[in-house]
DNA sequence: GAATTTTTTGCAACCGGTTGCAAAAATCTT
DNA sequence: AAGATTTTTGCAACCGGTTGCAAAAAATTC
């Protein structure tokens, strides 16, 4: 059925060899074999097979990309930008959902039986040791939107959690909010324990601020909105939340909304994410952008200096976020 | 570095041909040699390189998913479906982002070179004829959220847009609107077309009723704001208007909230999809469902059986639509 | 124009598997 | 226990490419 490397020679008249040779950058052929096997190879309409190539290269150009945030509308955004980038270095990607099929040596496994040149494993809620599988069987990895270590056993991209609860409760303190809450997105995630933390230790440095804090169950309106429910039907209220995500955020703020409660007047609420729908007049959310772009730029630059260097030295590159203001916090307040 | 075939024949002293046969299902082999060679095998951590594999079984177990719809929350969704039905049945997706690299041809050769069993386009925009490279190249294809045929030249799942056009048209007139206005996504895609076609259809049973139309840009919110915004500008504009998609009417209705007309007391609105977000409170979008979990299901199916039957017969699979009524038009009119 | 150097080409082995075929081993008949 | 059958096993060729090596061809030198 498919035309072979055979095919072309015969027609050609030439070895199998030079037929290869023409189709292999860096080979040495002479112009004018590489002119008759390419009118050959055009008039049987002849392409390589990449599979049988990377026998012998060793190189498939698939990457593994894996999530198991399908449910997060930033990440077709996210999708959208790696699918793109991949494509743009001839990359090809291969999407592992990982939301049920939790087994990470399962996946593993099957990406190696698939020969990935390397995984881009592209999730804040995955644990630190899934993309160590993946190092450990020797197929290299970069962990997008994962837990920035100052000693990284990985190469590592995203953001400054820590740093990003602090400037939420900078952002909140600065706008004269006393009585704090911390929405949280899933608890066990690093990505939640770092803003936390953060949070937390900016509003210790304020001691007329109070803190409040729960956690939702998962990055969705459902658990946000549910949380918010809760936290509302309770005895008292924070007066700003920081949530865990921006959907998180809007499932917050349906709740209050439907709770009679206005925005910002009587509750404020700061988001983490700046999706693009956050930016809908709609929404308006105030939230942290967090550099997706620049973020999966970085994956895959570190991705693909890893393909040539495998033992290369693990980096973690981190990149600043920013309050991006819209209609969800009052305004700053002189005191 | 990686475990061969060969390395596990050595340490369990039987030929190469026996282990082989150890990992093919249906093969023959005898318990006591199965058990010689799943030992070795085990203890190297042995498994079966699936491209050396696929290159004498003609299967890779990969599948092109095509799409084009990147900025559509919904495809979120279809994505997520996608990829763990997929996975299910053991199946690879090998992702394709058509976004910007329109070029049919090249995605054709590239999806051919890694040997793809077959090619699931999942698109309402892509035209058909780039379905139909992929079918004229020998590649099992199945054309998601695609225009359905009466008589299809290749598998085709989706809905039957003109019958959704009449639903949306019966569900304006049933609520007394007069004044009706059809907001289409981009004009030359063969959906809008369609939804077109049956929406003019009904009305044009009902004298009284006063049809207008334009198309946005695309299906996003930007689009379908700035077009609401064009019509509200206009000397008048209808009472109701069924939008191309639920994205479309998501940014129409931000463009009708912040011209300070209120919905549906002052304008109606109709969507298409029922995309998760539609059903949030904040959001209570009056909307038709399209059914995308049998959608991908029944593509899927087609999918499989073309595997194993290459020459099937083409069909088409047409989905029934529903209205979901939430908030965005008004209660039903008594004449 | 012969000798030397450089470039191009084809042969054959290899990448990691599968599979048709025949020989060997095991099982069944009588 | 010998012969007939069935099952299991290994050999060797093949899937569609790449590549080291040596021979052939072309280009350069004198």
């Amino acid at each position: 059925m498919a035309i072979t490397l055979d095919d072309v020679a015969k027609l050609a008249g030439v070895s199998r060899s030079a037929v290869s040779r023409t189709f292999t950058d860096g080979a040495s052929v002479s112009l004018k074999m590489r002119r008759k096997v390419e009118e050959a190879a055009s008039e049987l309409g002849y392409s390589p097979n990449f599979l049988a190539r990377s026998l012998t290269t060793r190189r498939t150009k698939l990457i593994g990309l894996v999530s198991d945030n399908f449910h997060n509308p930033l990440f077709l955004e996210v999708f959208d930008q790696f699918t793109h980038r991949l494509q743009d270095r001839g990359l090809r990607p291969l999407l592992v959902n990982l939301s049920v099929e939790t087994d990470a040596e399962s996946s593993v496994r099957m990406l190696r039986q698939y020969s990935v040149d390397g995984v881009i494993v592209a999730s804040s809620t995955l644990p630190p040791a899934f993309s160590k599988t993946f190092r450990d069987a020797g197929v290299p990895v970069v962990n997008s939107f994962g837990r920035y270590s100052s000693d990284p056993d990985m190469h590592i991209v995203g953001i400054d959690n820590i740093e990003c609860g602090r400037m939420a409760a900078h952002e909140l303190l600065n706008r004269g909010y006393k009585n704090i809450g911390f929405l949280g997105g899933p608890e066990p995630a690093t990505s939640t324990q770092d803003r936390f933390t953060g949070f937390q230790n900016e509003l210790q440095k304020h001691p007329e601020a109070v803190l409040s804090y729960s956690f939702a169950e998962a990055y969705s309106f459902d658990a946000g909105r549910k949380e918010m429910q809760r936290l509302l039907r309770g005895a008292s209220h924070a007066e700003a939340y920081f949530c865990g995500d921006d959907v998180l955020s809007i499932g917050a703020l349906s709740a209050i909304k439907e709770a009679g409660l206005n925005v910002p007047s009587d509750i404020g609420i700061i988001g983490l994410n700046d999706m693009q729908m956050s930016g809908w007049q709609n929404i308006n959310l105030t939230t942290i952008r967090q550099p997706i772009a620049q973020i999966i730029n970085a994956s895959i630059e570190l991705m693909v200096s890893m393909l040539e260097k495998p033992d290369r030295y693990p980096e973690a590159r981190v990149f600043p976020c920013a309050v991006i203001e819209r209609g969800t916090l009052r305004a700053p307040q002189e005191n």
